[in-house]
DNA sequence: TTTTAGATATCGCGA
DNA sequence: TCGCGATGTCTAAAA
């Protein structure tokens, strides 16, 4: 095998002919680099559902796991995508330079025809770094799971992340009373459908222990048709801020000085 | 004449220098250009949560609609983004060029630090092409509305997207013997999740106009404890394929020949 | 593989 | 603006 292309200097063509792109691309494409192309491109798609949009500028990412997204002037998402493929297929059709990038489970296909090509870049892509994130649901967690106390007063843990058939129950606890609790936590605003999430663990432990068990839903906020339907089930809000929670358990260092 | 926008030719920095790279990103953002910084960065977010992530070789996206995106080695997501940005700042600190995007609503910042610039890119994007999609769930319900019977014999219309205080009910209907029926529509395997949506739609109904309210959840497929689940409330399941139903409706060419 | 639930979800619609 | 639900959601985790 020739040297990975790319791997220090990355390569840049500009205004590339429709045979020098093919070329360009057929030979970097399963290298393990990230390749971009930016030019005026159809795309389709046909799997799940189908999709196809007409002649546009657009910038198609190919990177070196095989995620494929072709993105538009804007907006967060992509305007179509594979998030891994199997295969990328290089073709030059009469002078359209086609990519085709296919995957299997679930079977499906988006094909890119490129009449003109603006801009293509080729580099290898490096990152071992670790992604460290804080205030996700599963810190607020830990946190809570630490001092239930913070969520009513004589609150003790019984489980964790307990598993059901049902799902999973964030925290199972006991109240001074020594009654089943059951906590549903959310790091956003309650909706009714965390109501629901919360009456399905009930109504579970409710079956498997017996007796009277608790429904307590702890978040930062809650709608108004959740606190409602949450009432008329019998279950309790409780207002916690994981911005809040947080600082004060973990002492990070503040990111931005 | 002169050039269209998206005519002119696309500027390049191959291994910039700092100072260079600096200034290729302060005349070109917020210019409705799509640029692209590729290089060893570190990137830092504030907001909703907070993370971190230490050198690594990255490629950062910057939309001419402030669309925000850094993007590692792997995957669909990126790493660090912002779906729309008020500012994007870029600054020199000792060599060290930051990008520094942030939004209000919600209050949030991402600031990436680029120790070394590989390759910078900045090109016009154009695209007012309208995008096509079949196969979602509102096509589904189109076809459905116009033939429920194909959900059930004897089954007519009344509403359709009904928006109620507890969200919108997809299909409302009438059965043969004159009963109310709420119709929920899933494209892909209905949940348990699906389940307490219907319920709350059938319970809403029941209360408003009275009477016995039936429900239907239509789907490709359906999960096990969803079907258990279904049973117990006394509701139904109708096998419906998205992809099957729309063809025939729509009569669209095949995206691939 | 199936199922569930989280996500800095994002996005769009309706009240 | 809030609330709700769809998304070709994607992704990780657990059974």
């Amino acid at each position: 095998m020739p040297p990975a292309a790319g791997a220090d200097r990355p390569e840049v063509l500009i205004d590339p002919d429709s045979e020098t792109l093919t070329e360009f691309l057929r030979d970097r494409v399963h290298r393990g680099l990230l390749v971009t192309v930016l030019g005026e491109c159809t795309v389709a798609y046909e799997g799940r559902a189908a999709s196809q949009v007409q002649h546009g500028e657009r910038l198609v990412l190919l990177k070196p796991d095989g995620a494929f997204l072709v993105h538009g002037p804007r907006g967060y998402r992509p305007i179509n995508w594979q998030p891994s493929t199997d295969t990328v297929m290089v073709s030059n059709e009469g002078g359209v330079v086609v990519l085709t990038a296919t995957r299997r489970n679930p079977d499906e296909r988006v094909e890119v025809r490129i009449r003109r090509g603006r801009l293509a870049t080729a580099a290898a892509l490096e990152d071992s770094s670790q992604f460290l994130l804080t205030g996700s649901e599963s810190d607020l967690q830990a946190a809570l799971a630490e001092r239930p106390e913070l969520i009513e007063p004589g609150l003790r843990l019984e489980d964790r992340e307990l598993p059901t058939r049902v799902g999973g129950i964030d925290l199972l606890c006991r109240d001074a009373g020594g009654r089943l609790v059951v906590v549903e936590l959310k790091r956003n605003r309650a909706s009714q459908a965390a109501v629901t999430q919360l009456k399905r663990y009930v109504d579970l432990v409710s079956e498997q222990a017996g007796g009277e068990v608790r429904g307590i839903l702890a978040a930062p906020e809650i709608t108004e048709p959740a606190r409602t339907l949450l009432e008329r089930m019998g279950f309790k809000y409780v207002e916690v801020d994981p911005m809040d929670l947080l600082p004060a358990e973990g002492e990070q260092p503040a990111l931005f000085s």
